[in-house]
DNA sequence: AATAATTTAACGACCGATCGATTAAATAAA
DNA sequence: TTTATTTAATCGATCGGTCGTTAAATTATT
């Protein structure tokens, strides 16, 4: 330790991930420099490299730590609400839409950051944060991947349903704003309608065969 | 050197549109520096500066060009697929969603450049762009309210519902690529399958009430 | 001749990153 | 208990380079 009584590197480095998140949400990461960072966080701009080999390296850390929380919040979900995955198909889809939409609205910042810049990153890092967000997103495949296979689903195509609801409920982060007309648990409740509209077709869940989209 | 043969000055500033959308999408706006946009031109960056009067003014004439053409394809489609607004409530949003799909597909890099770089305009830029993006929302919105209000539709906040749908559709440029393992028509189906089931709901169909979704 | 398009050359500002010096606390030695 | 040493953290200054932008000169078109 050195200079200011009552500080240590692990503060000032978790104060440069604050300050950093909430520079690159706004701006974007090319757009925020060391400088203006390090101003913000409240040291010199050659401080920051303590912490952090490369400007490079913070932006990594930020999303590699973005996706691993998020990985390990549906990891306790999980633990908590349906221990031994007896649950319906329905009933966990129902618990991973609200998860992902409560998630997504408690952590704006991060979220905004993890698909916005996933361009500035390197490739080695890029590929890194890529293959956490496949895990993620095999998690609802999984999930839809059962209800079709227990008929409780009437999905033509896995990979393209999963796209969609991962993009219609990622999507929350542009839109809302706390304090809004809707409150979070409101968003969460039709974000979760709209996602079991999309897996089940009421009509034709008596059906034996998929339904088919009309030309 | 001034004038090269065959070329004026309407034909430089088309390339230089098309080579920014290219770079900007690959790397963004801030990554992409006017010497590198020169460079991908073939011309020195000065020239640049006889077309656009600043980078800003350059990402800002291509940001409302999208959003202009975007509002005027739909026109078109309107003119072409359904005169004098008979349709249907559903009929329209179907041919909304393919249409949101097929011109988005077509379109990738200013769809792209269209929702990342939102924050790289300067506020009077932000507030045009944003104009022109809520009437293409409001398009949307007065399709989805003209069911609710003839009772084909089931929706719970049109606003809410009316994002997700755009989400949903926008997304497909963030994994869509020509070539792979669905065509664009077959992606376009699914889509608007799926925009159909989020404003139906066939088993509430036939009730007087809005169904509620459960707790 | 007038104008439009492009060049070369450069300006000042700021970029990410690094250097060596300095300081405070933790630890070891006396 | 004092003294010496190490380690962690920060600072001020600065490096080489690139940024967006501009001025003036040059060339081509009308």
């Amino acid at each position: 330790m050195a200079r200011t009584i009552g500080s240590n590197g692990e503060e000032t480095a978790a104060r440069i991930r604050a300050c950093a998140l909430e520079l690159i949400a706004r701006q974007g990461f090319e757009a925020m420099s060391m400088r203006s960072l390090a101003a913000a966080v409240g040291v010199q701009s050659a401080a920051l490299y303590h912490h952090f080999a490369t400007k490079q390296a913070l932006l990594a850390d930020l999303m590699m730590s973005h996706m691993r929380d998020l990985l390990a919040a549906w990891q306790n979900v999980c633990v908590d609400h349906m221990a031994g995955q007896s649950a319906t198909a329905s009933d966990r889809l129902d618990v991973f839409a609200r998860f992902h939409v409560r998630y997504h609205i408690s952590r704006p910042q991060e979220v905004f950051i993890a698909y916005m810049e996933l361009r500035s990153l390197s490739p080695g890092h890029y590929n890194a944060v890529s293959e956490l967000r496949r895990d993620y997103e095999n998690l609802l495949k999984a999930i839809l991947q059962d209800g079709v296979d227990d008929g409780s689903f009437q999905i033509d195509d896995i990979h393209v349903t999963a796209m969609a609801i991962l993009a219609m409920l990622t999507g929350i982060a542009t839109w809302y704003r706390p304090g809004g007309r809707l409150s979070a648990s409101a968003v969460e409740m039709q974000y979760a309608a709209l996602v079991r509209r999309m897996a089940v077709d009421e009509i034709g869940e008596s059906l034996p065969v998929q339904r088919q989209a009309k030309q």
